[in-house]
DNA sequence: CATGAATGAGACTTCATTCAT
DNA sequence: TATGAATGAAGTCTCATTCAT
């Protein structure tokens, strides 16, 4: 997106923006705590987005839409339903895996703000659980999924239960190694599949 | 100095407090809303708590040793593991039945608000999962539980996937009828115990 | 002034406020924390006093009455205008000496409070001023002072000198001992009087 | 970017707030009544000052650094100890006749506000009476004082004396005319030195 | 006399946003 | 593009004072 040589600004405020919200939390940053960060004057900021929020708005669209298309895309393939499940979470494991900072803004400031953003995006994190639910039908329907649970709800608490897991590791509740995100890819559909008590 | 028969003012304030927190949330509402709602001067709020922050705390922490010690009772019986984690998301399911707008704020204001209120209270939060997770310790110990999942883990995943019904209800985000919260009292368990999957 | 054995309530208030004031200072403190100091409650101060004001303005005048009268007594005996400068000295700086609480208010919170209090006083404050230019006039007259010192600058510079030193005890800018007061009283004539120039 | 030739604000700032302080007093004027003085925007004065306190504190500093300097001045030059003082002395009183406003903020505010900015700057107002108290030292040294009286003493008189002669002008208790300032020069210094007495 | 709950006006400070350069 | 001075609305908290008991 850079019209030539130079660092794309509008990139670089974006990831301070990442840093700055996971460190001190959205609404306790202030505008000029991004300009400072990516070391620009703060009415920069104004020059690429609207308003502060449009900073996180854009953050978590950037974001959420990739988690959608990973879905989209799981879905799409052969596999067992469960084996989609699996690739979910593992996909949103990797993706705190992989960028820590950007996944506790999203989660923290959007998905679990459900009176500010969360609000806001309702309709595209909804997105999200309706194909988790559609999954766990078409897995009803492919017989290997029990029927009394009904899909929406299966999905709230399949989803529900990953997030809880990142907040544990975001905010420390729980420890966060490698091995632990390993484990937590299979445990979680392990559990949510195969259910706790021994058969 | 008779303070019987009173209308007991702090307790107006703190059932008004609820009312605007759930309607309007912490961060947006004003302390004249509170006293608003409560009919109240201004200052009255401040004869009561030092500080809106105060009131939220007042708030949560009444509540949550409440669900605490519901926790703590329910662990002292002696029915299987299982029945314990079926009261559990009973009680909790129940609370939000009997006072949605309360555990609307407590959920929203605190429990997710991982960077404010959240954080504050984050030790009395913590007490809950690690009770959670002793009994499915226990309920591993006994043998009716599977061993290789992590006590902790599958404690923060079990609340985390009831906390996600409850935020799906307030939110509207799935329906709340009565029906939907007997069931989902036997589903959560029965999905975290016995699994998605058909045996 | 108490009607019967019980101890006067109006006193205890005056003394409590004495303190607190000279403690937290006039502006910083509260009625309440008067009230507190004085072991009664609040309400009270408001049945003794109509404001918080009037309390400080009835301590100012009980003592600024007391220093008038000594003012005015010196004044009447037949000692040189020298004599009555010492007298006057003597008298504040023993008013310090005795009740170091009560002219730290007075000074802090009236006299050198010229824009509150100071103002408010101005014209009882003047009184003083004006009875020790009357005793330098005399002097004067008398052909013991010089004539080109205007008695007004006299009396101010003479008042000033000793306001200072009073200060400078109180916030232990200089030292305060015993001593110093025995000294301090005849020092601030001796060096108005004399001079500090060798003769 | 370009600082010059602008209006700044700052300043303008400042001497508003002089205006103000002097007129309203500090505790009595609100911020907007300084910005409103100015003719800039409420937030302005925050822009370019902490906060209210700082205001005054700048401004204080100001003045008191130039006092400083001059006293340290006199002191280097090789005048007899009570021109030193007559310096002193005179510098004060031009001050005044040069910016009554300033120097009433000054006196009212600070020096005299020992409960509140007396306090924070006592380091700096001290260091003024130390000054003074070392000219007085000197003089005894050189056999030009007497010795009698303790130099810090006299310089707490001396500095009480113009401070109380700068009250009585600023509230109007004594008449404030150039030949009043010409004569109050010379008469401090008179009186302080020679005495009051005739010799 | 005595209490302290109740009142509500008032002021500081913050900070998102604008805009001239 | 880039800067940061300038704007001003908004909200928390304090505390003197009143008044019913």
């Amino acid at each position: 997106m850079a019209r030539n040589g130079s660092p794309d600004k509008r990139r670089i405020i974006l990831d301070a923006a990442v840093r700055v919200f996971a460190r001190q939390g959205f609404h306790t940053c202030r505008v000029s705590d991004i300009a400072d960060e990516a070391q620009v004057a703060y009415g920069l900021v104004y020059h690429y987005f609207g308003s502060k929020d449009e900073v996180l708005d854009t953050l978590f669209v950037e974001r959420w839409d990739i988690l959608l298309e990973a879905i989209r895309e799981t879905d799409a393939t052969d596999i067992p339903a469960r084996e989609k499940l699996r690739a979910i979470a593992s996909f949103i494991v990797d993706s705190y895996r992989h960028d820590p900072e950007l996944m506790k803004v999203i989660i923290v400031e959007v998905t679990r703000a459900a009176n500010s953003f969360g609000r806001t995006h309702l309709p595209e994190i909804r997105r999200a659980y309706d194909s988790i639910a559609k999954i766990v039908a078409d897995g009803q329907e492919a017989g290997v999924f029990r029927r009394d649970i009904d899909p929406t709800f299966a999905s709230m608490s399949f989803y529900g239960a990953i997030e809880q897991l990142l907040s544990g590791w975001i905010f420390e509740v729980i420890p966060a190694s490698d091995t632990d995100f390993d484990q937590a890819r299979s445990l979680v559909v392990a559990m949510i599949c195969d259910g706790l008590e021994l058969r």
